[in-house]
DNA sequence: ATTAGCACTTGACCTCAAAGAGTGCTAAAA
DNA sequence: TTTTAGCACTCTTTGAGGTCAAGTGCTAAT
């Protein structure tokens, strides 16, 4: 296939490859003269331009027109790539940094918000919002340890608000019989009712102590409870169906888009928007009538959802301010509302179980 | 505020209506002659224009030039919108699938996938993809039911590949003392190992008639296992980082960009142009080397996520066709690195369990 | 084999005029 | 007093023509 590799000079290899770079850099068609001015070529313009002129013969370089410099073709990007792909090694830095990031499960408000913010944005041909915004004092109100195998368990953690987390704990050591029923216990008693920040070492502690020689589980254990409590909290914007806006001429022009674009990145001026404007209800925010300037030819549609009376995200719909009012505003209600009844069902059942058994895992 | 809005004549009214209309749905200015024609009007053409003319001195039209139709200015969609807020309805037929897939979780894996996703992106500025090909023969290795409250529980489920599931099932009526225990016995006994298509009536029918007056609680725990399992199967691309594509003078041509879009939206063309690809290593597809037409100026770098040496799913980054591939590959390679770790880890841990002691949830 | 110099090609950019669309205004009609 | 018809006016859009700069290919000299 690309049979003819090996039979290019070093110095073509050397043209070539500052080629490819040069034109990943800007973008734009290399001329001879470049090259020679970035490279420590000891050969004039001219040279260059002989072995160029050969390359493009070869297939590796292509011209867009007569009188501009070269643009590297398939070929020139699959020997470029080709001969770059043993090169690469990892910088065991940023691992770390990846494992972490992985590892952080989503919780399942984002999951709805996410969700909600696909639909909103499918449904409607605008792009989808979800903002969750700062929550905090989530406390949990009953542990369960499940057995997976001899190094294996799973802890199910249920929230203050009724939301069922799982994290899966993998140890050194074989987990001791009776351990885990030992450990649950212990966490029920101790943790339940704390917030993330109430937990501290002198409870650690005693924990280890309790479990005598299964305290190597209780570091893990806690250690997953307050990841699961931190991520609860953090604000965050989500937005899906970007695609959308390109349909409309209003975003023809990149560089606005761009910019909104931008906009939606910095997170904080939507959360200031969404934030400033209190009220359960729907919200239409037209034009310039926003802080934000970039979204003069934008409208944003959003609506609060609240769970248990407390403001747990936002759902909403961006889009051209021409955009379609009428089926937006449904949409949004339809999808607010259908999270309203998910959240109402959870709620009422709590509250008739809290009027007839409370303090089933009480401390 | 707003406090002129009701001295508006009807007229005005559906002059501005039309307009508003006009424009959402065109895009353009418009003129006094298409509202003629588009609305049955029994007016002339200089009676719009009058009208238009006072309506663009009152704040709710605006001429982009002198000699260009009308546009809604903010005040007009303003209107518009507040005056629409109330009409809209619910359409009870969609609201009853937007219940339906805000419920539906998402896999592990999938958490996984789109979190790499967005790394990829973010540490590339290129747009990340995600894959998840189509999966099958799942099956669950074990059950456990853990009470909420009297109404509720949360069904724990360790599947064939380790990972933890979790629903919560919400019942009509109380649920019996030792229900929860009966049904969880079982469920370990009767589903375990079964792939979502081998869950039958007799199977169902049987169990129900095992929890004798806590049958109710039978269906309902059965179609949270079917939805689980098939949660897990089903072919899905996600992508994340779009707008970082418009940085690059090559999608400046909007059409290029929506093709390209409407080609990652499609799917099934990228899962074809994945699958095609065998091997564990990284891939780069630079423009043509595709059979997908539109990434003639795109390039395509990848790499499958395997885990217990089957293809999960698949990470990679999208860009122009001279993209940095230098600095993608490496950050794919990291980021494939890790998760296989990551998986790894599982892996040794089971086989580990495995051999000291298999079935200890045996069927 | 390399280099210097020059003619040549070609897209980018600017200007200008013609065309087209839609208005505002005025005067007549209802 | 309100509506309508007609016409001049304004402003964008489009295309043609012309200049400019960039970068090449080629030839002749080193």
């Amino acid at each position: 296939m690309a049979n003819e590799n090996p039979s290019l000079s070093e110095r073509k290899k050397l043209i070539l490859k500052a080629i490819v770079e040069a034109h990943i850099d800007g973008g734009e068609p290399v001329g001879s003269k470049y090259i020679l001015q970035n490279t420590l070529m000891s050969c004039s313009s001219a040279t260059i331009r002989n072995e160029m002129a050969e390359l493009e013969q070869m297939g590796y370089l292509v011209q867009p027109h007569t009188s501009a410099g070269r643009v590297p073709s398939e070929a020139g990007y699959r020997f470029y790539v080709d001969s770059l792909v043993e090169q690469y090694a990892k910088t065991t830095h940023e691992v770390v940094q990846i494992n972490h990031l992985l590892k952080a499960k989503m919780s399942e408000i984002d999951q709805i918000l996410e969700t909600a913010s696909r639909l909103a944005s499918s449904m409607t041909n605008y792009t989808g919002i979800a903002i969750k915004p700062k929550a905090s004092s989530v406390t949990m109100s009953k542990f369960e340890l499940v057995s997976i195998d001899k190094k294996q368990f799973a802890m199910v953690m249920i929230t203050s608000s009724g939301a069922v987390k799982t994290k899966k704990i993998t140890t050194d050591q074989p987990i001791p019989d009776g351990a885990l029923l030992k450990l649950s216990e212990l966490m029920n008693l101790l943790l339940c009712g704390l917030s993330a920040d109430m937990i501290n070492l002198p409870i650690i502690m005693e924990m280890e102590n309790e479990m005598g020689d299964a305290a190597f589980l209780v570091s893990p254990a806690v250690k997953c409870v307050w990841e699961v409590m931190s991520d609860i909290d953090g604000g965050e914007l989500r937005y899906s169906g970007l695609n959308h806006l390109l349909k409309y001429p209003e975003y023809s022009d990149t560089q606005q888009l761009g910019q909104l674009l931008g906009t939606l990145e910095d997170q904080d001026e939507i959360l200031d928007l969404v934030s400033e404007t209190e009220g359960d209800d729907i919200s239409v925010v037209i034009g310039s009538e926003s802080p934000v300037k970039v979204m003069n030819n934008s409208a944003f549609v959003f609506k609060p959802i609240k769970k248990n009376g407390r403001t747990v995200g936002v759902i909403g719909v961006l889009g051209p301010r021409r955009m379609n009012y009428r089926q937006v505003l449904k949409t949004i209600e339809e999808i607010g509302g259908s999270i309203a009844v998910m959240f109402d069902e959870e709620k009422q059942l709590k509250e008739g179980n809290n009027r007839k058994g409370d303090g089933d895992g009480g401390k």
